[in-house]
DNA sequence: CGTAAAGTCAACATAACTGTTGATTTTCTT
DNA sequence: AAGAAAATCAACAGTTATGTTGACTTTACG
């Protein structure tokens, strides 16, 4: 036989090695300053090689933009699919997000397009939130999707407010801190429900639909 | 007198209400596309002006995207200035982020800029926070700068989140709903505690810092 | 050592935007 | 009707990006 059946295809210079880095410096890009401005010229710039070579690798910017947010789906649907306890979800996502703030950036510039969470990660993770809404270990008439919303608020928000607000921060600390206070939120709110008498009863009316 | 007192200046064909409806234009194209991608010839466009119109009123791009992101300052800063009971706050910053869905897309873009709050207004809003947190009237050992995050995370992410996934919202329920789920959160929390040692426990350890 | 893939380089045509300038027109006040 | 502020228009020079093309160089496999 003239070529064997296993690498079939020879890679002289890695292609997609290649491919691999200009994704890279293209998230990093978006994650920056967002999709609109996201060049092909800059990208090249950053990856370190030439234009022309980009573009034999994405023929245009939109393509190119709309793989990096692709890759995003993915990256967000793994986080979420692997399957655990709660306590752990909580303390994944935060170390996730923490430690991968250009994910949470690329999410918000993803949200800021109008585009909706990739389905089949959110329909997974909000699942997961109505099997607990209905099991008797949570409180009764927990709006799952809400808490899917608000849950994803935070994780995502939350690191880059703490950078915005003071510059550099200590991974590990930081997670610990968010999981913590997400964890409190869950189990005990932050009102004494006996001092808000107006209150409880303003969302102890109606079911919401 | 030549001059009266009262109108010394006379508005030949409104020059400050140019300069707002050039703002009103760029504000909502900042909303939409990042500061990074506004360019005075699409301003000019939109707000039907001449694009030299535009420059006798901001010199650079720069200054205009600075002049929007100023203003962001101020609105959020007397939404929260307004003293009121909590119950009422929680109701107004549902309502005013659901019925201004563009300036919590600004919101978001100042903090993806890596801009804090305006210390004015934020610090206001946590020392609010904080003598809650403080009260006999709020659970103990209340982070008061996280919750306020949190808040902030939830109410301008929640609209932005919910017209990507639900196209078209009718604004009062949305308000209503979100503003039920915060209260909610904020005083029950959502797991039962007793059903989840291992998470009480996971928090109860050490103080954060 | 030859060959072909992977990448570089230089150039070109288009397009959009930035600021700036000077002449001109519109609009309002007095 | 005069005069001046506000706005328009046309033009210019400079920058940066998009895609495309063809010739060239580097790299590594067999």
């Amino acid at each position: 036989m003239p070529s064997s059946a296993a690498p079939l295809r020879p890679r002289r210079r890695d292609f997609d090695e290649t491919r691999v880095r200009i994704l890279g410096a293209a998230r990093n890009l978006v994650a920056e300053r967002g999709p609109e401005s996201l060049s092909i010229a800059e990208v090249a710039r950053r990856a370190g090689i030439d234009r022309t070579t980009a573009y034999k690798h994405f023929r245009t910017r939109d393509d190119l933009v709309g793989a990096v947010m692709g890759s995003l789906g993915d990256e967000i649907g793994t986080m979420l699919e692997r399957p655990m306890g709660f306590g752990d979800l909580i303390d994944h996502m935060a170390r996730f997000f923490i430690e991968h703030p250009e994910i949470g950036r690329l999410t918000l510039h993803h949200l800021l397009a109008e585009n909706p969470f990739p389905r089949a990660g959110w329909d997974r993770f909000v699942g997961q939130l109505e099997r607990l809404a209905n099991s008797s270990r949570s409180q009764e008439h927990i709006d799952a999707e809400a808490l899917g919303h608000i849950m994803m608020a935070i994780a995502v928000l939350w690191p880059i407010q703490l950078r915005a607000l003071e510059g550099d921060i200590e991974p590990a600390a930081a997670a610990e801190r968010l999981a913590r206070e997400i964890k409190r939120l869950l189990l005990f709110g932050v009102l004494r429900p006996e001092s808000w008498p107006d209150l409880v009863d303003s969302i102890a009316g109606e079911r919401s639909e």
